[in-house]
DNA sequence: GTCTATACCTAGATAGAC
DNA sequence: GTCTATCTAGGTATAGAC
């Protein structure tokens, strides 16, 4: 490993994120399937011994992808203040910002799940339940949470289930978006208020 | 069980069967990174050519994969009655069900994700779409519907996004138990009981 | 329809000059 | 740290005997 401390070394001269981004570029469009060292190094104007300089091996480099990912998961329900705004509202934005986030991390997803190789190596380290919803479920647990307070919300909801709900129906319209390359049939409202008003007659 | 309408020619001898069988091994296990012809053929216990004979290439072998799977989707919702049994277990068995059917297929859309060439071939046809919930949406939506009549669902609830709720559910869990090898967090129930009330206070 | 054998290519990975 | 050059294994696909 070179960069631990981060810049210890010699300055980057860019082929590190040149390559990551080469991979994340073709991930997107053509999946792992198609993901050689060879494309990549074309895409990124680098050498493809360069690839292995920085990551090891081509895992090392999925694993990177991965990990560059992980830390934005958070940021999903950053904004949402219980009580500001209509609860209808704050949950379609936050389900359309939600679908926008996995929309970016559908293809490395689906690589995690197509390559057993690699959701190994995650499992070594314990890691692979990060990739689950359990990073994306608090900060939206807490957020209703908030408006379970202020009364807007059932006071006896199950808050985390309602957060894998709501992260479930992201990651469905997200996938449906690539699979069909167009937007999921119905709109994020329709959920919202399927989810608002529940199934069970009143 | 020789199947519909084909058997016009020579009598199978099974090797497209185990060619198909083997190839779901695999992606189950490995995923499509690791699904090579030539392991196929090993496992399978046929000459690699044989694939070729019968599925003209890897993409065509994939596409027979796919199209196996298709038709099954329509039976999740079976033996399902509105009215009979309390609303609340038949959603729980319905959502285990599709979870069940999600873990099986999940393997063969993670490889569709994977693949843009494979996602391609279906496009072409049409038939990228038959792979999302589309097929899965009017059998429970129908059910739901029939539950609405009889007054145990709202009455203004919207079956087709219901319907896709669930299936979006079901295809989460059964993802993030293949991913950390596991049952997701929290059980079907809490799903249903979060979807069944709704978020908002009554 | 199924096999053996093989052609041909691209993959991941390494060595060593600069 | 980045490059060029190269090795080897494995990949898809085809030819032709049976």
């Amino acid at each position: 490993m070179t960069d631990a401390g981060r810049r210890r070394g010699r300055p980057s001269t860019g082929v590190r994120e040149a390559v990551l981004a080469a991979t994340e570029a073709i991930l997107g469009e053509s999946g792992v399937a198609r993901l050689s060292t060879k494309e990549i190094a074309r895409r990124a104007g680098v050498a493809e011994s360069s690839i292995f300089y920085h990551f090891g091996d081509r895992l090392g480099l999925l694993q990177a992808v991965v990990a560059l990912h992980l830390p934005r998961f958070k940021d999903v329900a950053d904004g949402l203040v219980p009580g500001e705004g209509g609860l209808r509202a704050n949950l379609v934005a936050l389900l359309d910002g939600l679908v926008a986030f996995y929309a970016r991390v559908a293809p490395i997803l689906a690589a995690v799940q197509a390559d057993a190789e690699l959701r190994a190596r995650f499992a070594d380290r314990g890691a692979g339940e990060v990739i689950g919803p359990r990073r994306g479920v608090a900060p939206i647990a807490a957020y209703l949470a908030g408006e379970r307070e202020l009364g807007r919300v059932r006071a006896d909801l199950d808050v985390e289930a309602a957060a894998m709900v709501l992260l479930a129906v992201a990651h469905q319209r997200a996938v449906l978006g690539r699979l069909s390359d167009g937007p999921a049939p119905g709109g994020t409202g329709d959920a919202v208020d399927v989810l608002l008003a529940g199934l069970a007659a009143g």
